[in-house]
RNA sequence: GCCGACGUAGCUCAGCCGGUAGAGCGCGUCCUUGGUAAGGACGAGGUCACGGGUUCGAGUCCCGUCGUCGGCUCCA
C-alpha cells in the first residue's frame, strides 16, 4: 500500500499508509493522545477520529483543551440526550439537535409534553448510555433508502431535512447504541463515554423551522462541558443571574413594578427606583447642555395625520397602539420622538448658521409589543427614550457622529460598563430597492460612521445589508448578568424623514438644501438601561446613584434624638440619608441595611453621642470606625461628586 | 401572537384522591434598650387572579379571560 505523508502541528512528517485512520495516527504519536483526542482536524476540517487518511495531510488532534472540540463534545450530547429520549419514549420523531454557545438543545415532536419530571428520567438514561459508552458510528447509506427508512418510521423531519439538504447518491448518519440513527454532518466524539459532565436544563417549545404554522416541537435544553469543575462554575453563573435578575432586585429594593390591573409592559416608578431615575437624568441633562444640545419636550400623542407623513402609520402601524377618536379627528399615541423634533426644527426657516441643530428629549413613547415578548425592564410597551436628533450639513456630519460617540463611551464609562460590542450596519450598496436615500448619502453617512470609530480606536464589525431602509448604523450592545445581549446605544442616520417632510436649510449660495439627520439614543431607553444597570451592580448601585446613601442606626432609642441630628447634618450636605428608629437591635438593623445594599450605615450610641462622632461600617469593607459627621463627608461628598464607581 | 408551566395574605411559599385556608417573613400593639447580618409575646390581615361550568359541596376537576414565567417568533 502505498504511503502518504501526514504533517503535525509542530511541522513533524509522518509517512503512513494510505488509509490509515486518524485514531491510528494519534495512537502512532502516545497512547495518551489517543485516548485524550475527541476529533481531528485534517486540513482544517474537524472529522471523526476513525475517518480514514486518504492523502497527504496535516492532522491535528483535538482534546478537551480545545475550546473546537467543546462544539464537536456538544454535538454529541444532544445525540446523546435524544439517544436517551428514544429509548425511554420510543414513539418520539427527531428534528435537529445542534450545540449553542451555552450549551446545546434537542427539538424533538411528540405528542404529550415533557414534564420536569421526564427530564430527571431522560438525564438519568443519558448518564447510563455514558457508562456503557455507547459508540458513535458513522454510516453511509443511499439516499433513497434512508429517506425510505425513515418515512417507514414516520421522522418526517429527517425526510424534509435531508430532501433538502442532500442531493448526493448516499448520506451519512450517525448511530448511537440500538435505536437512534440521526441524519448528521458530523463530526462526532468517538463514544459517549467521553462526556463527562452534562446536565438537562429546560425543556420549552418552539416550532418546527420556527415557522408557527407548523408543528409544534418540545426543544429540550442542556449544557455540557469537558469537566465536572467547568459545568459547576456555569451553572452557578446561572444562579448567579437568577440572584442578580433585575425583576426580583426591583421587587426586594422596592425600585419599580408592573401593575396587572393597568397593563403588561407599562413601568411604575417607585420612589427608590425614581430616585435613581432621577440621579440619571440630571447626569444625562447636564451632558447634553454641555454639548450644546437644545432640550425640548413634546406632546404624546398627535394627530394621525403627522404619522401618515412620517410614514409610520403605514409602516409601523402593527407596532403602535391604536389611534382613538376624538372630535376633530383620529389622534395617534407617539411610538417615535422624531416627527415632533423635525416639526420643531421645521418651525422657522433655517440658516447654515443655526446648523448643526440638536434636540434632546427624554421622550416616552409607546409601542404595541406582541404580548409574548414583554420582559421586565428591558422589553415593555411604554418607554422613555434618551432620545436626540441631530441636523446638519454634509460638512458637520462626521464631528457630529463623533460627537454622538464620544457621549456614548462617557455613558458606558460612567456607569461602569466595560463589555460592549460595536456593529455598523451598512447597506447593500444599491443592488436592491429596498433603501431609501441616494449612493452619495450613503457613502457619506457610511464613511463618517467608520471613520468616527477609527478615529476613537473602536473596533466595529461590519454589518453588510443589515442598515435600516433609512439609512446606515452604529449599535452598541451590552452583555448583561445572563449573557444576553442588549442594545443600547445606536446612532442612525435618516434619508427618509427629512424627505418626507421637505426639511431644508438656506446654504451659503442662497438656496434650499435638505439638511442631514441623525437619530441617536445613548441609554435606549430609561428603563431597559436601568434594568441592565441593576443587574450590572446586582442592586449595590455606587453611592452616587443609591437612593440611601446612609442610615444611621441608633444603638437604643434614647439614642434617636442624635441620630436625627446626624442626619440632619448629612442631609444639609445634599447626601440622601435615612434614619432606622425602630426599637430593634443593631444586629437586625445592619442586616437590613445590608439587604437593602445600602453602601455606609452609620451606628450611634452612647460613645458617639458623648463624642460627636458616627461609627462607619460600610456595605462591603464592613466597620471602618468612628469619625466626625465632617469628617465622613469629606470623605464620601468626593466619591459622589466623582461618581465612583464602586 | 404561538407552545408549555404557573397565579393562594404585602413578600416567599405549603395545602394529598374535592369536605369551607396554613407557615415563615413583613405589618400593628406590648415587653425588651440590646454595640456591627434575624430578641420575645400577642394580634390584624385572604372574593384562593377573574368569569362560567361539573358537583350535595370547588383553592383543588373542566372551559374561557387576564396576568406572570420559560422558550419560539418578533424587535424597519
Amino acid at each position: 500500500m502505498p504511503n502518504i505523508a501526514v504533517t503535525l502541528p509542530d511541522g513533524s512528517e509522518l509517512q503512513v499508509a494510505r488509509g490509515t485512520t486518524a485514531l491510528r495516527v494519534a495512537e502512532g504519536i502516545s497512547k495518551g493522545l489517543a485516548r485524550a483526542a475527541l476529533v481531528a482536524e485534517v486540513d482544517g476540517e474537524l472529522v471523526d477520529l476513525d475517518v480514514p487518511l486518504e492523502a497527504d495531510s496535516s492532522v491535528r488532534f483535538l482534546t478537551n483543551r480545545d475550546e473546537r472540540a467543546l462544539e464537536v463534545y456538544r454535538h454529541s450530547a444532544a445525540h446523546l440526550l435524544a439517544a436517551a429520549t428514544l429509548e425511554l419514549y420510543p414513539e418520539t420523531k427527531l428534528g435537529i439537535g445542534p450545540p449553542t454557545d451555552q450549551g446545546f438543545y434537542y427539538d424533538m415532536y411528540r405528542e404529550t409534553p415533557f414534564t420536569p419530571a421526564d427530564l430527571e428520567k431522560i438525564e438519568r438514561r443519558m448518564r447510563e448510555i455514558v457508562k456503557r459508552d455507547a459508540k458513535n458510528q458513522r454510516v453511509w447509506i443511499p439516499r433513497d433508502e434512508a429517506l425510505a427508512e425513515y418515512e417507514r418510521q414516520g421522522e418526517f423531519m429527517k425526510c424534509e431535512l435531508i430532501t433538502e439538504k442532500t442531493d448526493e447518491a448516499r448520506i451519512s448518519v450517525y448511530k448511537t447504541g440500538e435505536l437512534f440513527t440521526d441524519f448528521c454532518r458530523g463530526p462526532h466524539i468517538p463514544s459517549m463515554g467521553r462526556i463527562k459532565a452534562f446536565k438537562l436544563l429546560s425543556v420549552a417549545g418552539a416550532y418546527w423551522k420556527g415557522d408557527e404554522k407548523r408543528e409544534r416541537l418540545q426543544r429540550v435544553y442542556g449544557t455540557a462541558f469537558f469537566r465536572k469543575k467547568d459545568l459547576s462554575a456555569h451553572l452557578h453563573r446561572l444562579e448567579e443571574a437568577k440572584r442578580r435578575d433585575h425583576r426580583k432586585l426591583g421587587k426586594e429594593l422596592d425600585l419599580f413594578s408592573i401593575q396587572e390591573q393597568a397593563g403588561p409592559g407599562l413601568i411604575f416608578w417607585h420612589p427608590k427606583g425614581g430616585t435613581i431615575r432621577r440621579v440619571m437624568e440630571d447626569w444625562l441633562r447636564e451632558q447634553l447642555v454641555e454639548r450644546g444640545y437644545g432640550l425640548v419636550s413634546t406632546p404624546h400623542v398627535a394627530r394621525h395625520g403627522l404619522w401618515k407623513t412620517s410614514g409610520h402609520a403605514d409602516f409601523y402601524q402593527d407596532d403602535m397602539f391604536k389611534p382613538m377618536e376624538l372630535d376633530d379627528s383620529l389622534y395617534q399615541l407617539k411610538p417615535m420622538n422624531c416627527p415632533f423634533h423635525i416639526l420643531i426644527y421645521k418651525n422657522g426657516l433655517r440658516s447654515y448658521r443655526d446648523l448643526p441643530v440638536r434636540l434632546a428629549e427624554l421622550g416616552t413613547v409607546y409601542r404595541y409589543e406582541r404580548s409574548g415578548v414583554m420582559h421586565g425592564l428591558l422589553r415593555v410597551r411604554g418607554f422613555t427614550q434618551d432620545d436626540a436628533h441631530i441636523f446638519c450639513t454634509p460638512e458637520q456630519v462626521e464631528g457630529e457622529v463623533i460627537g454622538c460617540v464620544d457621549l456614548a463611551m462617557e455613558v458606558l464609562r460612567v456607569f461602569g460598563f466595560t463589555d460592549f460590542s460595536v456593529e455598523l450596519s451598512t447597506w447593500d450598496g444599491g443592488q436592491s430597492d429596498k433603501y431609501a436615500g441616494t449612493a452619495e448619502e450613503w457613502d457619506l453617512a457610511e464613511t463618517s460612521l467608520r471613520e468616527a470609530l477609527r478615529k476613537r480606536g473602536i473596533d466595529a464589525k461590519e454589518m453588510p445589508d443589515e442598515a435600516a431602509f433609512y439609512g446606515p448604523k452604529v449599535d452598541i450592545k451590552l452583555v448583561d448578568a445572563i449573557g444576553r445581549s442588549w442594545q443600547l446605544s445606536t446612532i442612525q442616520f435618516d434619508f427618509n424623514l427629512p424627505r418626507r417632510f421637505d426639511l431644508e436649510y438656506i446654504g451659503p449660495d442662497g438656496k434650499a438644501h435638505q439638511p442631514m439627520m441623525v437619530h441617536r439614543a445613548l441609554w435606549g431607553s430609561v428603563e431597559r438601561f436601568f434594568g441592565v444597570l441593576i443587574e450590572h451592580y446586582a442592586g449595590a448601585f455606587p453611592v452616587w446613584l443609591a437612593p440611601v446613601q446612609a442610615v444611621v442606626l441608633p444603638i437604643t432609642d434614647r439614642h434617636v434624638p442624635y441620630a436625627t441630628e446626624v442626619a440632619k447634618e448629612l442631609g444639609n450636605e445634599g447626601l440622601r440619608v435615612e434614619v432606622d428608629s425602630r426599637s430593634e437591635k443593631i444586629g437586625f438593623k445592619i442586616r437590613e441595611a445590608q439587604l437593602q445594599k445600602v453602601p455606609y450605615m452609620l451606628v450611634v450610641g452612647q460613645r458617639e453621642a458623648d463624642g460627636g462622632t458616627v461609627s462607619v461600617r460600610h456595605r462591603k469593607r464592613g466597620n471602618t470606625g468612628a469619625v466626625t459627621p465632617a469628617q465622613f463627608l469629606e470623605t464620601v461628598l468626593p466619591l459622589i461628586r466623582s461618581r465612583e464607581a464602586s
